[in-house]
DNA sequence: GTAAACTGTAGAGTGAACTCTAAGGCAAGA
DNA sequence: TCTTGCCTTAGAGTTCACTCTACAGTTTAC
């Protein structure tokens, strides 16, 4: 499979995929050179860009990412370590959707507070002896 | 309030209140100038930050915080318009957090796996089966 | 009075993650 | 053969959100 194609298969831009690689987060089981030099990529490769993205969606930096899959290719890591990074990683998910119970808390107020807007102004004004004003 | 004590009750370094100043994210209602110069805050201005801090957290950029905000002062939206972006950011948070309840589906798996790893390495290689695999 | 701690400005620097450019080589179809 | 379009490299440029520096004036505590 040439660049192109695993672009597409991906999402990731051609320059993305070669910058990923200049990263160390490809190594040779996912990207071998032809006769002429142009990258082929292995089936593999698909999947891993795919889990890049995913661990990046919640915010593993490449750096880090770097670390966990050569890691993982390595197997420097003991059992141990692996399980205390993923409870870690777990309990960072649980606050970041905390977080954002609290936001949509604070958007459905705001929501509420503009419907009544329309509706039934007096009201409104009442909501706002609350703390938000947005 | 001086700029060092609203860097104290917000968490946000000196820099970083004149930089979101400089970006527009602050007016008048929020700063004020002494005879000295120096600025001198209003206590909105500590909700004000607390405001664009919560919005950050969901993904706002300050740009698109700046709109909102100066919008919002200068009332140049209207209420539907408003009820449109709450729904639209509602729906992206939504979006997130399925995201994330994904990844912690993921994150278990592997949580599963590695602990199984330590007691019975037999029934863990049989889930190795399955798809994911770091 | 003086030292420490604060305030101001303009502008440069940082780090992450791309994103693009230039300049050229290779491949496939009309 | 020509054209179109994909491939290569090194390296420069971009964006975001700070973060810091240099240098100077002001305030406060002792």
């Amino acid at each position: 499979m040439k660049i192109h194609e695993l672009a597409g298969q991906t999402g990731l831009s051609v320059h993305t995929i070669r910058f990923y690689e200049k990263e160390g987060l490809l190594d040779s089981r996912h990207v071998q050179r032809e006769k002429n030099n142009y990258r082929s990529y292995a089936d593999e490769a698909i999947q891993r860009l795919k889990l890049i993205k995913k661990f990046q969606g919640i915010g593993c930096s490449l750096v880090e990412l770097k670390e966990i899959l050569q890691d993982h290719d390595a197997r420097t890591r003991t059992n141990q370590q692996v399980i205390a990074w993923i409870r870690r990683k777990i309990d960072e998910i649980e606050l970041k959707k905390q977080e954002y119970d609290q936001m949509l808390d604070t958007l459905g107020w705001m929501l509420e507070y503009r419907m009544l807007l329309e509706t039934d102004p007096q009201k409104a004004n009442a909501m706002l002896a609350s703390q938000y004003d947005v």
